[in-house]
DNA sequence: AGAGTATAGGCGAAAGAAAAGCGAACGTTC
DNA sequence: GAACGTTCGCTTTTCTTTCGCCTATACTCT
């Protein structure tokens, strides 16, 4: 059985804090979290997860939430989709090599690699041959960082901005590249950045 | 089942003694560290421990301590000994937390996580509230970034370089922070950045 | 259409259980 | 006998559970 979008949203902070600190939250700090004043509201969420399926708990332990492995074996490995600016559309990249990412790096969407080129975004502190994490998306909020495609053509590393007039600015983080407007229909968001690695002992 | 906080506390301080010293500690020491009064307490949690299944014990056996592995297969995990600039020599932090890391940026020596606070590395792309993966190293070649001691006192992420008068210099990657010259004596290096982490999608 | 009813989401307060701690005494093992 | 581990009663703190009451929304039965 599917969850509300508020026991979603509950059971989404369970997992994620389980697996980034190895423990499940108190009932509190649910409550903090999702700034509710009352515990009680927090335990009838967790009573409907339970009674869902979706959460297994131990009646009167403290913190004895667990999230049945629905997402039991991860892969801490994803592709690695070439290089951004590279002139080449994401899907069609047919043989992708892999990344290790961080275990807790992984989101509930789907995640993908690739390896920066050039200086577009150096103002934002993503050098030449960083790797960015990706969740695929085909919609963005305004100031995400993405991959965009510009008439399927380009995939390119900007920040979004969906302008007044409806029409989308694509910006580089780099003092001498300018913005670049475009109409809604020739930008396809492929995905938003959500991570940067950079290694220092693998450049010969 | 998950352990409560401090239970996982205590269970990453005998797992982190074993891998160490390669025997588990007393329930004294153990006392000791956390800087409990009674042995009383700590027998509770490690019992706790074991009732939840995280912890093997053999009864009135000293030190007879395990942690099944099965609850470990991949956790690429370092401890994250706090913030880097934040005027705690590494060594000093005794109940580090720890963070996931990509599976091959483990390599041949000890490696710790830290996480950078302020912007005196800005200008290599080292952002505030990035996190450092760092090696643990005594000794550092010219031109490494490294977290360093000065006076051990305070430990600072700055780029490393040996003077031709056998001083030593620390420079930081800001334009508004000047280079800091030191005896070689004065700077105890405790390890040289590997690589960087930055997570979009966690800032809450 | 309106009445009834079920479910989700929420509040606050109070009750009660578990976790975490203490000190001291008691057992085991080597 | 020394060093450890174990058990007991007791306190405080943290967490969970329950109760009554409120508001919506959606679905069903006249």
């Amino acid at each position: 059985m599917n969850p509300t979008p508020r026991q979603k949203q509950i059971l989404d902070f369970v997992t994620r804090s389980i697996d980034r600190r190895g423990f499940a939250p108190s009932i509190q700090e649910i409550c903090d979290h999702f700034d509710l004043s009352s515990t009680a509201t927090v335990h009838k969420h967790l009573k409907n997860l339970a009674a869902r399926g979706l959460l297994n708990r131990e009646s009167h332990r403290s913190r004895a939430l667990e999230v049945p492995s629905a997402h039991a074996p991860e892969p801490v490995e994803i592709p690695l989709l070439g290089r951004v600016a590279a002139g080449v559309p994401i899907e069609a990249i047919s043989n992708p090599d892999t990344i290790s990412i961080p275990a807790d790096w992984l989101g509930r969407g789907e995640r993908f690699a690739l390896r920066v080129r050039g200086d577009s975004m150096i103002d934002a502190h993503i050098e030449d041959g960083d790797v960015v994490v990706v969740e695929r998306r085909e919609t963005a909020r305004d100031g995400d960082t993405v991959i965009a495609l510009v008439d399927d053509a380009e995939a390119t590393l900007k920040i979004f901005r969906s302008q007044a007039d409806g029409r989308v600015r694509l910006e580089p983080r780099n003092e001498s590249l300018k913005p670049m407007v475009f109409e809604a229909g020739r930008v396809r968001i492929q995905g938003a950045v959500v991570g940067v690695l950079r290694r220092y002992d693998r450049r010969s």
